[in-house]
Parts: structure tokens; C-alpha cells; sequence
DNA sequence: CTGAAAGCGCTTACAG
DNA sequence: CTGAAAGCGCTTACAG
């Protein structure tokens, strides 16, 4: 039975040492039972000296807990992704977990399973959006292994907590600028990916708005943006192709705004003279860009501080709220032809 | 002994229904060792029936092995992150391993132990910049840990794979670009934090410039720009305030680009008529803001994957390639001076 | 090609 | 407050 004995101490040579059992040893460790006082500190003492560190794996076999959660994301990309992960980190790290990361983008190990991670490496995930398949998604479900969804809420039929941001309110209050402070009439809305519910909401804000002023919603106006640079660049393209009049857009996010932004400046249109662009999320560039970005801003640290909170909560008493809105504001800056920045609630 | 007995099944249940042992299992599922054709079948129908999934945790207790790699940040910031962690995930999620994140910021670890990702959890680290001390690293180097760098090389003596990009030669390049093509001749160098390699060498870079074209180094021109947006901008203010005479700046990376520009603009400086500044990274932003920045392409996303795969081919085999210098190239746009967008090879 | 058994380093009822 | 011992779910020499 050779084993590739590692190196280091355990819990045997420290009960060695202390002339204890390693029952005692561990006891002291977890403080889960009084040690005498001074097996305890001689304990202390031989730890400190022979730098002794408990095996995690060792504990999380004996145990059934990992001590890490996971974070499914569909990729990792965008001015978005940072301060989701940091947000997550410090809640984690604060909580005294591993965060284990895994893009579900890799069409290899979607075969089998984004059970990369799972139940086996941590005692709970956090999934981003669309990154789990609803069949994935029951499954977790079905075996009862924590999950919180983020920027996504559940189906009907599983409770599943989820925290997320308000976008309908905040969507209707940006396009009703554009028509009572701009006078836009002919607002295009770029939309996110097929079954993102971000953008679901934000269409629905959209509408909303265009009906309160009389405004008919026009098909043409409603275009993919994908919440992404290249796809929105693209849809402009084609709009300015087909010579679909507008005098706004909405493009989903900041990313798209960006790619907007661009495509029109190089057609020799004015933004926000000719057009007024507007995003949402506030990335932390968005003042930066040319023009300044008129956005909603969308406090996406704190959803990831919050959806950490959420789940450990969730794995440590098996109850916690169902659905967090983060509240979102606008923030006015130059692209919707505004010339003062503001912020309105 | 009432264990939280886990619900899923193992390695035995699989056993029993096919009625060979463990062993046999085992050696199928790890293609150890051939197994009779007939076993074989019998095992992947009930396996995949009984939707079996091997216990991770148990195989890492049993093999010493923990197939995951930790990462080491200081802090999770800046669009540079996204790209980095990126390829790393690539890298890693191809070759079977899982990703463990951990930020060093953190006061409240930063004392017992970096110690959150190590040996026990990992099978090596990759460590960015200056996210470890350099006792700590030592200690890994000690125990003949599996460490790799980022944007750091090792201390002389100590033997530890690093992967970087080239610095200097990019750095003389593009203020040479200012020298010659913009007539710049007092150029403001902004440093990284205390101890960044990256900003050494940088440094070195620029100063060779300067001497080349015999411009003296004038210690008032070098200040602290912190890769940060704020630090940078304070340091511009306080430089403005001081009545310091300058006519361009590098500023050690784009988000210290972007904070320079940002309080020139709001002083009434013209950017880059007045003042040119130029930046280092090449942040997936820097064509969108105003002016489009004049910087130094870094391969980030490259640097990350290769990384992952240093360090993967050094758990493997124990050796690797000791120092992997990605190349650089300037990229000028529009806040030197320049009108036309090229690249500089 | 296969099995019996020891072992990885912990934790935790059980019985003092 | 403490110890002996079983158990967590695997892997892997050893001996066929």
C-alpha cells in the first residue's frame, strides 16, 4: 500500500506528539468539544511547531461539506464580469469558502455535464443567467442541492431564490426621457440574447413607455443587440442598410452601446445630435466613452455580494428569500443629447 | 456511526449490481487497467442507469491529487481581469482541471495564511504580480510546491516559472513615437504601485528614450499612477496644481490613461492637442473613449492561458519552460496626436 | 482480467 | 473531558 505519502503532518502526528488521541486533536481543532486546558495549549503549541495544517479534503470526505461554492457563468467576458466575480469573492472569502469557477461556453464539457461542478466540489452554485439548461437546472432541483440564480428567475414550478436587478421600471423612465426631454419618437430597442430575461423586462419598460406617449411600437424598431459589441455594431449596420428611419436606440446595455456608438460615428452620424444612444449597467467606463454614456445604473457588485449571501445562507439554515431586486437609477450623461450629467432616481 | 449519508450512489452500489468489485469498477471508470468486454458493458448501463457520478472528493483523498488550480489575486479589478481569467479558465477547463479564485486583499487572511489556496486544496498556484509576499512564496518554493508567476519574474533564487510580457522595448518605442512623431520633450512617466516589475521595466524603457534623444530626466516628470484611474488622476491634479510644464504622458497603463485625460479634459487642456497621453494594455475599451487611446497592445488573454498551461505542464511533468516573454506591439490612435489609426509592429 | 484489503486524513457517535 | 473505532468513497499494490 505505498501511498504517495504527502509530506506533510496530520492530526496522527499531533496526537502523536501531544500524547492525546486524535479524537482530542480534532475536538480542539473544530472546537466541537471543551479540551482540558492544558492539552489545549500544548496542543497549540505542537501545531505552531510542526505547522501543522488540516487536510480540507480529509474533512470535507468526513464531513459531507466542501466549504466552496460554485459559479457558473456561460462566459467570461465584459466590463460586466468583474465586478459580478468581486462582489461574489468578498462574500465568499468573508464566509470562509472557495469559489470554484467554471464558463459553461466550452461545448466539450457540455456533453456530459456542467456537472463540473456540482454537489460532488461544492455545496452550492451560483448560476448566472442562462448558463444552466432548464433540464440542468431540474435536476439540481430535484436532488435538493442549493442554487441561486442570478440576472434569472426560476420557472413557475421550482423554488429556486434569485436575485436580480429591476429593469422594467428603470428602462420605461430612460425611453420616457428620450421622448419628453429629447423628443425621440422612433426609438429602436436592441434586445439580448434569445430568452434573456434582463431584456425581456426592459422590452416590456420599453413598451410601456412608447404607449404612454402614443407612441406605436414599431416592428422594425425592435432589433437584436445581443448585449454585445459585434452584434450590435451589426444590427446597426443592416438598420442603416435598410434605411429604417429612428432617431434613438436603446441598445441593451452599455456593451452594445459602445459598438453602436461606433458604427454611427463612422456613418457620419451625429450621436446624440442626429441619434441619441442610451445603454444600461453604468459600466465603470461608461463616462469615459465619446460621447458619455446616458445609462441605468445597475449595482452589479452588489448583486454578486448579495447572491453569495443568498446561497451560503440557503446551505447553512436551508431557507432564505426567495427573490432580491436590487433597485437600478438612471444616470444621465451626454449620449441622449443631454449636456449636464445628473443622476435621477 | 449515522453518517449525513450522502443520497447519491457509489462506486459500491455500481459494484454490487454487476455483481464484480470496487476494484473492477474503479479501474473501468479510470481506464487503469482493461476490463473483460462483457464487465465493461454491464458497468456503463448501470452506471449510466443509476446516473452514477464518482465522488470527487474521495478519488482526491485517495490519489493525492486534487485536479483543480488556484488562483491568486490581489484584488478583482479592472478590465484587465476579465481577459486574464479568461484564458486562464480556457486553459484549465481543457485540460480537466477546475479553477479556484481567491483575492489576497483581504486583511483578514492575509494573516494566518495566503494559505486559503494551497497544497490541500490545489495541485499549484498561479500567482499574479505581487499578490503573495515574497516569504510566502518562498515557502511554496520550499515545499516544492507548483507555483507559477504572472507578471512577475521570481527572486534570483528561487527557480519558479513566469509568464510576462515584454515591457521595455514596447515602453521606448511608443515615447520615442512621441518624441519624434509629436515633438514631445517633456513626457510625464506614471509608475505602478511600489515594487510592480511591469512599471520597472517600463520605466527603464522610457528613460532609455529619453536618453537617446538626449532629453534629460526630469524627476519631477516621474509620479505615481498606481495603474488606477483615481490615483492617476490625483497625481495629474496635483502635478496641474504645481504648475509642473509637461506636454505628454505615459501613464503606465489605460485606466491611469483614462483618469489623466479625464482631469485634463476638465481643466480645459486639450487632449492631445495640448497634451498627448498614451497608455499601456490595450483594455478592450481604449478605441471607445474620447480620445481613442494610443497604447501598448498587451496580450492578456494569451498571457492567462499560457500561464494555466505553464503551470499544468509543471504539475504534470515537473519541468516547464522557466520564462515565457509574450510579445507587445504599439498601437497608436488618436490621443497622441496621431490622426490616423495604425499599428506599429 | 479480477478481488480482498489497506490506506488516504479526517470526524463523530458511543461509551466512559 | 477523553479514547477506540467505524466510516466518508475512492485507489492501488499484491496476489492470483
Amino acid at each position: 500500500m505505498t501511498k504517495p505519502k504527502t509530506s506533510s503532518v496530520t492530526i496522527r502526528d499531533i496526537a502523536r506528539q501531544a500524547g492525546v488521541s486524535v479524537a482530542t486533536v480534532s475536538r480542539f481543532l473544530n472546537r466541537t468539544t471543551p479540551v482540558s486546558e492544558d492539552v489545549a495549549s500544548r496542543l497549540q503549541q505542537i501545531m505552531t511547531d510542526l505547522n501543522y495544517i488540516p487536510h480540507s479534503t480529509a474533512r470535507k470526505l468526513a464531513t459531507n461539506r466542501t466549504d466552496t461554492i460554485g459559479l457558473l457563468m456561460m462566459d467570461i467576458s465584459g466590463d460586466f464580469f468583474t465586478p459580478l466575480l468581486n462582489g461574489i469573492e468578498s462574500s465568499t472569502s468573508e464566509n470562509g469558502f472557495d469559489l470554484l469557477i467554471s464558463s459553461t461556453r466550452h461545448p466539450v464539457r457540455r456533453n456530459m455535464a456542467s456537472y463540473a461542478l456540482g454537489p460532488n466540489n461544492t455545496d452550492g452554485l451560483l448560476v448566472f443567467a442562462n448558463s444552466l439548461r432548464e433540464d440542468e437546472l431540474r435536476h439540481f432541483h430535484n436532488i435538493k442541492f442549493p442554487v441561486v440564480l442570478i440576472h434569472l428567475t426560476p420557472p413557475d414550478d421550482m423554488k429556486i431564490p434569485c436575485v436580480t436587478v429591476e429593469n422594467k421600471a428603470a428602462t420605461f423612465k430612460i425611453i420616457e426621457h428620450l421622448i419628453e426631454e429629447h423628443q425621440r419618437k422612433q426609438i429602436v430597442f436592441m434586445a439580448g440574447a434569445e430568452g434573456q430575461e434582463d431584456s425581456y423586462w426592459r422590452e416590456l419598460g420599453y413598451k410601456l413607455a412608447l404607449e404612454k406617449h402614443h407612441i406605436p411600437c414599431d416592428p422594425a424598431h425592435i432589433v437584436m443587440g445581443g448585449f454585445s459589441r459585434h452584434i450590435a455594431a451589426d444590427s446597426m449596420k443592416t438598420l442603416l442598410a435598410a434605411g429604417v428611419p429612428f432617431d434613438a436606440v436603446f441598445a441593451g446595455d452599455d456593451e452594445a452601446a459602445v459598438g453602436v456608438i461606433a458604427v454611427l460615428q463612422e456613418a457620419g452620424i451625429h450621436v446624440p445630435h442626429d441619434i441619441s444612444v442610451v445603454g444600461f449597467d453604468d459600466q465603470s467606463l461608461a463616462p469615459y466613452v465619446a460621447p458619455p454614456l446616458t445609462t441605468v445604473r445597475a449595482p452589479t457588485e452588489e448583486v454578486g455580494r448579495v447572491a453569495a449571501r443568498v446561497l451560503i445562507d440557503l446551505i447553512r439554515t436551508g431557507q432564505t428569500d426567495q427573490l432580491t431586486l436590487l433597485p437600478t437609477e438612471i444616470v444621465i450623461r451626454q449620449s441622449c443629447g443631454c449636456s449636464q450629467p445628473t443622476k435621477i432616481h
